[in-house]
DNA sequence: CGTGACACCGTCTACTGTGGAACGTCAAGG
DNA sequence: CCTTGACGTTCCACAGTAGACGGTGTCACG
């Protein structure tokens, strides 16, 4: 493993460190811990858990049941990991295509924006709605501030995004 | 093209609609008007070009100097963008890097996660200003609201995030 | 007991997106 | 004249996404 980690493989690193897991469970680990932020499919981790066994950063253990094999973290996986989160950090990535919409709004008939814009905006609160629920959770389970600021992280973007919704001009509304 | 489009090359041909433009300038304007929260790059442009100038959605003009090749939208393109844009859009993605080291915070020094989020805190009130500026700029130039609802997104994000940065606890910041 | 539904678990492929190397070309300035 | 640098395209390797596919264990229900 010459080139440095990329930050989806370093995170299952990361999780690793828990205890050994199967490709499956972390897939299920990283949508619960930084699903909010930071999206991973399948197919990339098994892809990665592959690589990295071959790089000698994780071992295979026996297969299972259902050809479940799970994965351990081995001394250079630990040192990889560290050597990864020690490094800046790049910048974040949005894409948000009902803004491309938006942007191209004038070769749109007035109606059909204003409904894909009512879906996002339900989505929107929906998610605001979650974040809340599982931040009063946490807090209710003893939670301390530095174990939620992820978290926090989603609760104001969505809060910020549903405050651009609701100041959005009638034309785009439909108002 | 049976496929449809992706969002990609629909919001070239969305450009195209304005004149014919070379991949060198569609990058130029993509970023000016849309890289806020839609990315691309030059490799990706010119893939899309080759492939709907196979599709017949756009057509090469002769090539000027430097092998310069503007591209033109045919009627087929025409009607591909509006299709395109007549579909529901799809959900925004963000993956924010920072946020995996503060997830994985615990395996790192203090001192070097303070400098990673003072680094990204430094950008983000960058951006804030400039998209301000931006912002005074064109309503000094006579923008209407609905001409500002992406930049006005671009600002509340930004403004959302510093308030994030703000309120993060001393453990993290270094406080 | 049987079986059908469903979650579990991994594989594969095609496509989309990113980053940077490489390379020729024209314009301008010293 | 020569260098520098912006212009413009091409190519490649890797990262990330989406979904099809196929097999397997479990459990509820008839």
């Amino acid at each position: 493993m010459a080139t440095t980690l990329n930050a989806t493989a370093a995170s299952l690193l990361g999780f690793l460190h828990d205890g050994p897991q199967s490709g499956y469970d972390l897939v299920g680990t990283a949508e619960r811990s930084i699903g909010n932020f930071w999206s991973l499919t399948r197919s990339q981790v098994y892809r990665e858990l592959s690589a990295m066994a071959g790089a000698g950063l994780v071992v295979a253990q026996e297969t299972g049941p259902r050809d479940r094999r799970a994965y351990a973290l081995t001394d250079d996986g630990r040192a990889a990991f560290r050597a990864w989160l020690a490094r800046p950090p790049a910048e974040e990535q949005i894409r948000y295509p009902l803004l491309l919409t938006l942007a191209f709004a004038r070769h749109l008939p007035a109606g059909e924006l204003a409904a894909f814009v009512a879906q996002h905006r339900a989505v929107h609160a929906a998610r605001l709605a979650g974040y809340r629920r599982e931040r009063a959770e946490a807090l209710a389970a003893g939670a301390r501030p530095v174990d939620l600021v992820t978290l926090d992280f989603g609760l104001r973007y969505e809060e910020a995004v549903l405050g651009w919704f609701d100041a959005l001009p009638p034309e785009v509304t439909g108002g």
